[in-house]
DNA sequence: GCATTAACACGTA
DNA sequence: TACGTGTTAATGC
């Protein structure tokens, strides 16, 4: 259980309920360290909550039978997730893992179900987070197949600004070339040379542990 | 050709 | 000192 306040700070949907909805929500949210390389879950876990990222960096991918690892999305502060899971009442398909120290805010699923049944506000979210999701997938299979290092360096930073999912981002975020390489499945000093080519042509400003975005319209269709 | 790993120098917290 | 960054060299698909 957590304070209204923090409540209201970490979770920008909150601000879209009523009071009574608020203390309920509140009720039902703890908050959770994971440390570097930690696991929210594991593939197939049965993990009963909706979980909402505070500071630090998940990053959402599967492993295959020979150990290969490939990430899918990054998972940036304001950003929640794992509805799908809940409302589909399956196990987890994709393992959620800290790329550094990272705070969460896990909701159990009593909670998320009795929003999801009463609150007006809170489905207005779901649903609004759901066209945006889908919007970025549709994107994905549309594009996936040509993007080259720089236009998959660009769709992970737009993605991890995108404003309708972390409204309380600005166009800065603080992460280091490695793990934006990771998330988009480049080597570190590969990152740095797209992260280069992305500032020589004004999109990013890249700054030590982060990268500020001046363009995130362009960035988001970069390689269409 | 483009990406990867390894290695090193440099600046900063 | 540890970490993030910028670069180069050797190597692989």
């Amino acid at each position: 259980m957590i304070p209204s306040e923090d409540l209201l700070r970490i979770a920008h949907w909150a601000r879209l309920l009523p009071a009574d909805e608020i203390e309920r929500a509140r009720r039902g949210v703890t908050l959770r360290t994971l440390s570097k390389g930690g696991y929210l879950c594991h593939r197939g876990d049965v993990l009963d909550a909706w979980t909402g990222v505070i500071s630090g960096l998940l990053s959402l991918g599967s492993t295959t039978a020979g150990g290969k690892s490939a990430t899918y999305a990054g998972l940036s502060p304001g950003m929640w997730f794992g509805e799908g899971t809940l409302l589909k009442n399956e196990p987890r398909r994709y393992e959620v893992i800290a790329l550094r120290e990272t705070r969460v805010a896990v909701m159990n699923r009593k909670t998320f179900d009795w929003l999801f049944e009463n609150s007006v506000g809170f489905n207005h979210f779901l649903l609004r987070q759901f066209n945006e999701r889908l919007g970025q997938f549709i994107a994905l299979v549309e594009h996936d197949r040509t993007l080259d290092a720089t236009a998959r360096i660009a769709r992970n930073l737009a993605w991890l600004l995108n404003p309708a999912l972390t409204p309380s981002a600005g166009a800065h975020i603080e992460i280091t070339q490695e793990e934006l390489g990771l998330l988009s499945g480049l080597s570190r000093q590969a990152a740095n040379r797209a992260l280069k080519t992305l500032e020589e042509q004004c999109l990013i400003k890249l700054e030590r542990s982060g990268v500020t975005v001046s363009d995130r319209g362009r960035l988001a269709a970069y390689g269409d």
